[in-house]
DNA sequence: GCCGGCATCCCTCTTTCGGGGGACGGGAGA
DNA sequence: TCTCCCGTCCCCCGAAAGAGGGATGCCGGC
């Protein structure tokens, strides 16, 4: 099991421990932690946090799932823009748990991965619909709305990229169309709520 | 004890409960529970978290202070753009615990604050000296700024708020200047960061 | 071998922003 | 009272931004 706040994996070993059936064997606090971890304890199952620092939570999912292709791994997410959630679920998760819910959403959920079957909630389901109304952002369209975000005119974006201002026009105006905004600072706003980029 | 995550409740009752002096004499999920619990159990201390539904914590602190006066109130924020730290501060916080803290943080805290004395961690004291560092908007400004971030030109937020678009540039004028910022873009981004506006 | 996507460059034109100034009524406080 | 801040309106002007076209080279898949 791994979340970078203490109280929260405090909260989940005591919701965990309560099951006569389900044991934590090992807590990280982190990423590489947890790839660590999962491969000295192999356990039935692990429990990501998406957001940790050092290594996030999908790309220990890639780890674990290419050295541990059986592995079976449920998420533990909190806000999560979209863009998380699928992208943890192409590195290869079988199940989505909101920090919001009770121990009534979490356990059954844990049984549910471990036993093989995947477990994603109604709402997640949903969002993950709605992330399909808009295309996938390339590598440099997501570098240039980064500066964007960072209040950087074109022409400036273009001197630290090495490229012309043009480029730069034609980047964000395919930004913008794939995220159906017309206007720069709605790309933003749309971005981070999406996950796509943070603040 | 007041937060919305039932994982995080679960996970301070067991650091708290660990205690022999300390007990948790009841459990809110939102601001409003809080208010009402703390009114009916009259707790040595009340540790809120920020983010809540139907009531926030700063709402519910400036409640809770002015029917209690002598209420000792620590809070337990997660990331907690300065904004809110200072407002929690100004409606009557004596103290701050980040949620990354562990037990060792944590237990201090709530001696002292329950004993009178405040605790701000040197972190939370360095980010409200760089948030004295920018003036506060104004509420109108404040306004003008949502509309901003949703992506709105001048002349819609002009048709909207029923002005002209000569006042929503001024009032972009002082928000820019404000914040330290030269384009509308970054004053979003600025706006977030720091808890002003949410997205 | 062709097609599509990516990244790049280029041009034009209209609209919008952003910065500088000046002005006024109203409310809160020294 | 006088002053400061808020909110409002107004003007000018240069610099960006956004929308429309067209064009090239490269790579990977069918």
């Amino acid at each position: 099991m791994a979340d970078d706040h203490f109280i929260v994996r405090t909260g989940l070993v005591a919701v965990i421990q309560a099951e006569s059936d389900l044991t934590v064997v090992a807590e990280a606090a982190d990423g590489a932690e947890a790839v660590n971890l999962f491969a000295r304890h192999r356990p039935d199952l692990a429990l990501l946090d998406l957001r940790m620092p050092v290594k996030s939570g999908t790309q220990a999912i890639e780890e674990i799932r290419s050295e541990f292709p059986a592995a079976r791994i449920l998420v533990l997410t909190a806000f999560s823009g979209d863009e998380d959630i699928a992208k943890a679920l192409r590195a290869g998760a079988h199940g989505f748990v909101l920090k919001s819910s009770t121990g009534e959403g979490l356990i059954p959920a844990i049984r549910a991965v471990a036993s093989g079957d995947a477990w994603i909630p109604r709402d997640v389901a949903t969002r993950l619909a709605v992330r399909q109304s808009y295309e996938e952002l390339t590598p440099r369209e997501i570098q240039v709305l980064r500066e964007i975000a960072r209040g950087k005119a074109n022409k400036e974006i273009a001197a630290t990229l090495a490229i012309t201002e043009y480029t730069v026009k034609d980047h964000l105006k395919s930004i913008m169309g794939k995220l159906h905004v017309a206007v720069r600072t709605e790309a933003v706003t749309a971005a981070v709520q999406r996950g796509i980029i943070e603040l």
